[in-house]
DNA sequence: CCTCCATGTTTACAGGAGAAACTTATGGGA
DNA sequence: TCCCATAAGTTTCTCCTGTAAACATGGAGG
C-alpha cells in the first residue's frame, strides 16, 4: 500500500507527537478544553492510541504542565544570566521574565498553576516545579549573602517573592492590571513596593 | 395526589436551590468537577431543569463565584472592623482573614479565580470582584491619609498588596507553605516582608 | 525464521451536554 | 368567572466524550 510512507502502523514517537499537538492547541486558544479525542484526530492517529502513553487526559495535562515548568525555568535563568549590576536588578529581571512568559503562554501559564496540574499526585511534575522554584531561592540566598537583601527567615522572603510574581502574573494574564487603570508599568511598580521591604537600603 | 406536598411540579426557587445543592457539592469535595446533571439529581429535579435558570454549566460556576466574592468581602470587613490599633495592622488582619477563608473554601476560592469563572463575560461576576478589591484600595487610602503607608502610586501598592495576598492564598492552599519548611508562621511572616516595604515607618 | 510484545485500531458502552417538543400551574385580562 | 399566555418542569433525542476490551501489526531478539 502507498500508504505504508505517510502513515506506518507504527508512528515512531507518538508520545511526543501527542504532546507538540496538545501543546499547539493549548497556544491557539490560551485553553485546555480541548477533548483527548480531538488531540487523537489532529495528530492522525485512532482515538484510543492516547492511553498507550497517558493513562487519561489528566496525565497529558501534567505532563504539558512539566514541560512548561522546564520552559519557564530556561526563561528565567537567561533573564538573569546578562550581566546585570545587583541581586535587586536581577531579582527585577526574573520576576519581569516569569511575567512576561506568563503573558506569552497565559494557556499553559494557568495550566501550570491550576488543579489539573494537581502536584500531589505527580512527582515528575512536583519536581519540575520545585526546580524551578529553587532558581527563586538561589537568588535570594545570594543577595543576603552579597548584603543586598535583609537577612530575614530566607523562606519568608521566598513565599512573599514567589507569591507575589505568580500573583502579578495572574493579574497581567486577565488584563486585571490595566483595566483598573493602573500606571504605565504596573508591574515593575508593583515590584518595587516588594523590593523595598526585601533589600537592606531604602 | 398525595406527592403534592412532596414535590410540586414548580419548585417555588429551584435557581436558589440549584446553587446550595453545587456551593453544598464544592464543599463537600473541594472541586467543581461535578455534572449539571448530578446537581439536578441531587435537587431532585430532572436534568434539563436547570437550564432553565443558568444557560449552562459555566453560568451557575460563575454565579457561585460571585457569591464567594460577596462572602469574602464581608469576612475581610469583619476583620477589619475590630478595633485595631494601626492601618498596618489592619491590613495584616484582612489579609489573613483572605488567606483563613480561602483555607476553609478552597474549591469555592480557587473557583473565584479559575478561568471557569471568567470575570470578562459576566458583569455581575465583574462587579463583586470589583466591591471586594475596592475594600483594599480604600484600606491604602486611609493607610497613606494616616501616615502609615508611603505615598506612592496608590495602584501600584493595591497591585502588590493583591497579588501578594492572593498568592500566599493560593500557596496555602496547595501545601506550599508546609511542605517547603518554611517557618512557624510564614502567613504573617511573609506579610511583614510586604509590610515593610508599604510602610514608612522601617 | 519465528514469535513476543509494545503500539495501534476497532468496537462497545455508560454517561453528559444540550436542543426540541411536550406538560403543568399560575396569574392577569376579557 | 373563565381562559389562556407564559414561566417552569419533564421527556425524549442526538451527538460526543472517556475509557475498557478485544483484536491487529510489525519490529526486535532468540
Amino acid at each position: 500500500m502507498s500508504e505504508t510512507k505517510d502513515r506506518p502502523y507504527h508512528h515512531g514517537d507518538l508520545r511526543r507527537a501527542l504532546i507538540d499537538t496538545a501543546l499547539a492547541m493549548l497556544a491557539a486558544d490560551q485553553n485546555w478544553t480541548f477533548t483527548l479525542r480531538e488531540v487523537a484526530r489532529r495528530t492522525g492517529v485512532s482515538h484510543a492510541a492516547p492511553y498507550k502513553h497517558f493513562r487519561d487526559k489528566g496525565a497529558l495535562l501534567r505532563e504539558l504542565a512539566r514541560i512548561g515548568f522546564v520552559q519557564l525555568g530556561e526563561t528565567i535563568i537567561a533573564a538573569m544570566s546578562s550581566n546585570l549590576p545587583s541581586s535587586r536588578a536581577q531579582f527585577m529581571a526574573a520576576a519581569q521574565a516569569c511575567i512576561a512568559f506568563a503573558l506569552g503562554n497565559s494557556g499553559l501559564y494557568r495550566l501550570m498553576f491550576s488543579s489539573d496540574a494537581d502536584k500531589t499526585i505527580d512527582p515528575q511534575l512536583h519536581d519540575a516545579a520545585m526546580n524551578t522554584f529553587r532558581i527563586l531561592l538561589q537568588l535570594l540566598e545570594k543577595g543576603q549573602q552579597d548584603g543586598s537583601f535583609r537577612k530575614v527567615a530566607i523562606n519568608a522572603q521566598a513565599a512573599a517573592s514567589w507569591a507575589q510574581v505568580h500573583g502579578l502574573a495572574m493579574l497581567a494574564i486577565s488584563n486585571q492590571l490595566l483595566e483598573e487603570k493602573v500606571g504605565p508599568a504596573p508591574v515593575p511598580a508593583a515590584l518595587d513596593v516588594l523590593l523595598d521591604g526585601l533589600c537592606c537600603q531604602k
